[in-house]
RNA sequence: UGGGGCGUAGCCAAGUGGUAAGGCAUCGGGCUUUGAUCCCGUGAUCGCAGGUUCGAACCCUGCCGCCCCAGCCA
């Protein structure tokens, strides 16, 4: 019973560990909470991008892991920005993703009368004031990094003027900042969130949830910890540039008769080469038409990477494998796609479609005849099953796949050389067909009956496979290749950032070939040999469209046939 | 020159005084009806310089570098 454990016992393979995994460990073990709720705070000012599902990844797995609960909370603090309609988007994303926040779903705007009421309180304790000072004269006023900032000449007004003017300002007799509400701190901390911070603003615009019944809102940071003691937070997480806030955050808990004590963590936010993570930007990107919209399969957002194919549980593996920590990096771009191959290379059926399509004729093969062959549909999941593919006499390849005077490494298609077709059987090219202008237009072939599968009964082996469709068979689609969105890696470090977006981010194939077992993929599926793709949105019987996923590794010497 | 953080291999990241986990990438090799998958192997003395200690990535001191803060944005 009182057998301790031994040093090499090894636990099961380890949950995550982290800092705020360990304090909240730590907070359960002293007794400090006996459950822990967590929150995932979006503003309704955009939609949600892979950064943000970090912080729902953190605050929902560590929610899920210690038996608590995490609320999903709109911060509406400001309806010049925020729009109901990501207020939708937002939930579908998160849901999305794999995440249920069951009934605790919070707005910062159901605090707002409380808000007031805290705020009249401060200002009976002298802790807060009404300030008259333009937006302008109080950046002077502010000071500087490295000098203090001087007092406001309303700083010493009565509690009961400033109580006074703070009721006008909801009342709506004031215009848009004529006059705000501040905190009364130090004017001459080295932090300048202290020197006095706005904590309410007038703003006479209607709001999404509250419509015109406030003319005056409060700022993030008289809004935020406050809501967090009212839902009864325990740990509130939030990224890095919040760390300045902090002592505000506990200022404001400090100096208010609010119901619980929440505690402020903070982590590194995601960064990601060759993209963006700021809805500043993204928005930008939306706005000016540098993408098709949020959702346009090239954007890192919730929604971009949905429609592109990329599976959550791999976006959820991704944020898992990268850890939770202080030191911001950058992770590479090609660690969230081999992820997502990783996932994809499990689950995804094996399929055939040419993009880049010329003719091959097999010469000896009968006119007319057509056959059907069993395709794997999983090499990698015997559980999945095969499928039939129709063989003909005439088929499409890549383009790729055949080369003049090819290297001995080369291991497709070149005159004098067998290859196997996949599934089907061996072929050998003897001919080419060009046009004027040398542009191979039909490859001519003979084929080995006895090889029927894709085997030789004599053993012989093959130096290659390529995929291949029937032309008698063959869907048409459409299909749209992916690069990075933007050419650096980091946008916006040489020059502006709009200037290293890729020009080549998007290559559309408009008459691709696929066999016809793709005429109603609805998931995602790999192409033989050339990656992962997904059905768009926007594909319709008839019309297909698919989107590259991902592209598969590929191992080939340098120089492409 | 103020305040707050961070600094372990190309990237992410364990480790909190006892002699550097793991993942990704890279490069070799094996397997292979996807040049995919899979399998095996491959690299660091821990920003720098001092100090404490039998012993330091972990403790102390001093440097250096990077990030964030001067919105009535979040």
């Amino acid at each position: 019973m009182t057998d301790t454990q031994n040093p090499d016992d090894n636990e099961t393979d380890a949950a995550p560990r982290d800092f705020i995994r360990d304090r909240i460990s730590a907070d359960i073990e002293s007794g400090q909470h006996a459950a822990i709720v967590t929150r995932f705070p979006p503003e309704p000012n955009g939609h949600l991008h892979i950064g943000h599902a970090k912080s729902i990844c953190l605050n929902f797995g560590v929610a899920d892991e210690f038996g608590g609960t995490c609320n999903l909370r709109f911060d509406d603090t400001n309806p010049a920005r925020e729009d109901e309609s990501y207020i939708r988007a937002i939930q579908d994303d998160v849901r999305w993703l794999g995440f249920d926040w069951g009934d605790n779903l919070f707005y910062a705007s159901d605090n707002f009368e409380q808000l007031y009421a805290w705020a009249q309180h401060l200002i009976e304790n002298g802790l807060a004031y009404v300030d008259d000072l333009s937006a302008d004269e109080m950046r002077e006023y502010r000071g500087t990094l490295t000098e203090p900032g001087r007092p406001s000449p309303h700083r010493g007004r009565t509690a009961a003027e400033s109580l006074d003017l703070f009721a006008r300002m909801r009342a709506g007799e004031f215009e848009d900042g004529a006059k705000v509400l501040r905190a009364k701190i130090d004017m001459a901390s080295g932090n300048i969130n202290l020197r006095d911070p706005v904590l309410y603003r007038i703003l006479r615009a209607d709001h999404p949830r509250t419509g015109d019944a406030w003319r005056i809102y409060p700022t993030y940071d008289f809004a935020h910890g406050q809501s967090d003691a009212i839902e009864g937070i325990t740990h509130s997480l939030c990224t890095l540039e919040f760390e300045d806030h902090r002592p505000l955050y506990d200022w404001l808990i400090d100096n208010l008769p609010v119901p619980a004590r929440p505690r402020q963590y903070e982590f590194s936010r995601l960064n990601l080469g060759h993209t963006v993570l700021s809805k500043r930007r993204l928005s930008q990107l939306v706005e000016e038409g540098h993408v098709t919209g949020w959702d346009d399969p090239r954007m890192p957002t919730v929604t971009g990477l949905r429609r592109r194919g990329v599976p959550p549980e791999a976006i959820r593996d991704f944020i898992g494998r990268l850890g939770i920590t202080k030191s911001d990096g950058l992770v590479e771009m090609s660690y969230l796609e081999n992820t997502i191959r990783e996932h994809l290379n499990q689950t995804a059926p094996r399929r055939m479609g040419v993009l880049d399509p010329i003719k091959l004729v097999i010469e000896n093969y009968p006119e007319g005849e057509t056959e059907e062959l069993d395709g794997l549909n999983n090499p990698t999941d015997e559980s999945a099953g095969t499928r039939k593919i129709p063989f003909g006499r005439e088929l499409y390849v890549e383009r790729d796949d055949y080369m003049d005077d090819a290297p001995n490494k080369f291991r497709r298609l070149t005159i004098g050389r067998e290859v196997r077709l996949r599934f089907a059987y061996f072929v050998t090219c003897t001919d080419v067909i060009k046009d004027a202008e040398g542009n191979v237009t039909e490859l001519r072939c003979t084929y080995d009956p006895e090889s029927r599968g894709g085997d030789s009964p004599d053993g012989r082996k093959v130096r290659g496979t390529i995929h291949w469709v029937s032309v008698a068979h063959a869907v048409t689609a459409e299909v749209r290749l992916y690069d990075h969105l933007f050419a650096a890696e980091e946008p916006g470090k040489e020059r502006d950032w709009l200037e290293d977006l890729n020009p080549a981010s998007l290559e559309v194939r408009d008459t691709c070939f696929l066999e016809p077992a793709l005429a109603d993929a609805d998931g995602v599926v790999q192409f033989e040999r050339l990656g992962y793709f997904a059905p768009d949105t926007n594909s319709a019987p008839g019309a297909l469209l698919f989107n590259r996923t991902v592209s598969l590794r590929d191992s080939r010497p340098k120089a492409k046939g």
